[in-house]
DNA sequence: GTCTATATCTCGATAGAC
DNA sequence: GTCTATCGAGATATAGAC
């Protein structure tokens, strides 16, 4: 911990920029479709320096996978709102979409993780839910709180989740084809995320066709 | 064409089978965690018929990717609505929803592509947007023809196609997830699909607020 | 057109020098 | 802890019988 070696302070973390490397190598390929070969490359080291420091791929996979799973169990975790329902999902939007900015591989990885039906990431869901209770539970219990006291109108709870998911996270798993068609998007990423976590609330609490019998100056 | 062989009519089109199975094996593990014995088993033929058919795994890869390709081009044609805006983005809900419910892999296969950041899908869009003009254009225009003449809030068309996008295409890259979390989807797909089509085109225009200051009986 | 057998190459994993 | 060299398993691809 202490040891300071003058210029070549990087070597001093081998195993966390493999595991860094690893993250992105298996999040963006898949377990099958990823090549021990790519993950020692981006990380700058060789090839059997990942077996020394994670005897095997299924190993490496598994540490990287629990990580990952921790993250995604974290992007629902956001700080309550105001009392209002507007402030609530306002929090829910701009929290996932901040967790997953943060932390793009995560989403591809479940995303991999779906396509390819692996149980493991079927089994880490199971476990999480028996234990902690469904971690999009609260959200949905808010949904249907602001529905009974006629804060937003009725919708299905879980329909609604799913929504918001899916505005929040589908844009980091299709990046490619986002930036080819939203020049925002590539030329200013950052500015593009903010500008949708403000989109996404708008549209979903306000709805595109807004107040039709609005009353000038009520 | 005409030959008849009693009840063996499956051989028939071996091509075909070996085709369809490459496009979901593809599809949901990628081109380089896609596995020849995979695609083989699941066509419920030998290996070395792929080969006879179809030369090498790259070819055949480049078969199926321009299929897909084709059918996520299909997604964005939309029949015209009735003319209001509300029947356009119903319209297009649907379609969207239909095209990827009938085609799934193709959906696995655009995630998958972005995610490994192959080029090829990059190469079919370029030439895409330079011929036909930009596929989700019309929409896009349609966006902006309802904002001029008052029928729908000032947004921005290209992030709110990519909501209408997402909400339309997420779920089917996350199945197992979202059958997890939701049981209707787990024990009644279709009517799951239907479901979706309803609230996303209900939430989106008319918004979880609704009409705040709506005077009843108006 | 379809199978069996086999050649070739890639990838994961280990041994051993430094 | 890190590198070079190499083994063995598994994957793609082909040859040749039927």
């Amino acid at each position: 911990m202490h040891e300071v070696k003058d210029g070549s302070r990087e070597q001093a973390d081998t195993e966390a920029r493999i595991f860094d490397a690893a993250l992105r190598v298996f999040a963006c390929k898949g377990r099958d479709g990823a090549r021990m070969q790519e993950i020692a490359d981006e990380a700058g080291i060789h090839r059997p320096l990942l077996h020394y420091y994670f005897r095997t791929k299924q190993q490496l996979y598994e540490a990287v996978a629990r990580h990952m799973f921790q993250q995604f169990m974290e992007t629902f975790d956001a700080p309550p709102g105001d009392g209002t329902f507007a402030a609530t999902l306002q929090a829910f939007i701009d929290h996932y979409v901040d967790t997953v900015h943060a932390h793009q591989p995560m989403a591809m990885w479940i995303v991999a993780e779906n396509m390819a039906g692996n149980p493991l990431l079927g089994e880490m869901l199971a476990r999480a839910l028996a234990t902690d209770g469904s971690p999009q539970r609260s959200m949905e219990q808010a949904i249907d709180r602001a529905i009974d006291s006629g804060e937003i109108r009725p919708v299905s709870p879980k329909q609604l989740m799913l929504t918001v998911v899916s505005a929040c996270v589908f844009f980091f798993v299709a990046l490619p084809t986002v930036k080819m068609m939203n020049p925002l998007a590539r030329e200013d990423f950052d500015a593009f995320v903010e500008q949708r976590k403000a989109h996404v609330f708008d549209v979903l609490y306000h709805g595109l066709a807004g107040r039709a019998e609005e009353v000038i100056g009520v």
